[in-house]
DNA sequence: CAAAATTACTTTAAGCCTAAACAATTAAAG
DNA sequence: CTTTAATTGTTTAGGCTTAAAGTAATTTTG
């Protein structure tokens, strides 16, 4: 008994596409949030930060995560605060510019985060488990072509 | 540059798949998010409300409404209580249960959400076009696939 | 019937998220 | 240079969301 699950006929194709989408990704992201607090003690915002620094050794600014992870700075500036009072993540300043940081993983924050990425690809691969990998393609293929269409309709609104 | 635009190959098809599902449902419902403050000034979770009980002309219980929407009943307090202050919708006594409401939408409401409906429709129609009738088919039946799979997913862990 | 368990809803505390306003710094223009 | 504009990050106010605890009413059980 979902959202979508009470789609009636006289919607159209794409609507009821967009509710079964919607449900799909609420339903896996609902267990991903709960797996994590469960298993890790930890929320998906702090855990997509750290994906982030993860791939990115060096560290990046509050500004690039901001952009990578399509949320507002201010709401950066908050999870951020957080990692750092749990000792995963350190601000850097920055050579030549003093407005800017760069945030990185501690040592403690690249273990941690090795440990937690590593169930939660078994947990990701679990809930896809149920298609073929032709079928993983072809859904991978289908929802590239919406994501750049999406990319460009927000371009021809501005 | 999302979240999805710096997957590592090392990652599995299903990491990948999953992260381009995100950001497809994240920039779709951001779209939608904007145009209800622009256009209506009013939120999502206010508009998904009102779908519910527009479907279903006597009302429905709070708890109907938690669990058709996926949320705890908690959060359905909230935004019927913003709703009600609206004159959007009203609580109705429920014969012989003096525990529960009845929330439907008033007149005023119905005539409201009508017209964001509407629009609501062009927008998401609008976000799919790009899509043949046969690919949306397609897009639908994987997702339904996936979906399925997440209910069963749930009860196994059970 | 009376005690115990369940159900329906609300409240609370904490976190995420946004838009908008703000401070500080840097870059650009004249 | 110096004024103006743009950039970087933070703060604030408000809304959504959850889990957990609390209240009141109903149902079940003995």
């Amino acid at each position: 008994m979902d959202m979508e699950a009470q789609g009636h006929s006289e919607h159209s194709g794409a609507l009821r596409l967009w509710l079964r989408m919607l449900t799909c990704s609420q339903l896996i992201e609902k267990r991903v949030r709960n797996n994590l607090r469960e298993q890790f003690d930890t929320t998906l915002p702090r855990f997509d930060l750290m994906a982030q620094l993860q791939r990115h050794p060096d560290g990046l600014k509050m500004n690039e995560l901001s952009r990578r992870m399509m949320v507002t700075s201010g709401n950066i500036t908050g999870i951020t605060d957080q990692l750092v009072l749990e000792g995963l993540v350190e601000r850097m300043e920055v050579d030549g510019d003093r407005r800017a940081y760069r945030v990185r993983l501690t040592k403690l924050g690249r273990t941690t985060f090795n440990e937690m990425a590593q169930q939660h690809e078994a947990w990701i691969v679990s809930a896809f488990d149920v298609l073929s990998p032709r079928e993983l393609n072809a859904l991978h293929a289908l929802l590239g072509k919406v994501k750049l269409h999406q990319h460009t309709a927000i371009l021809e609104a501005a």
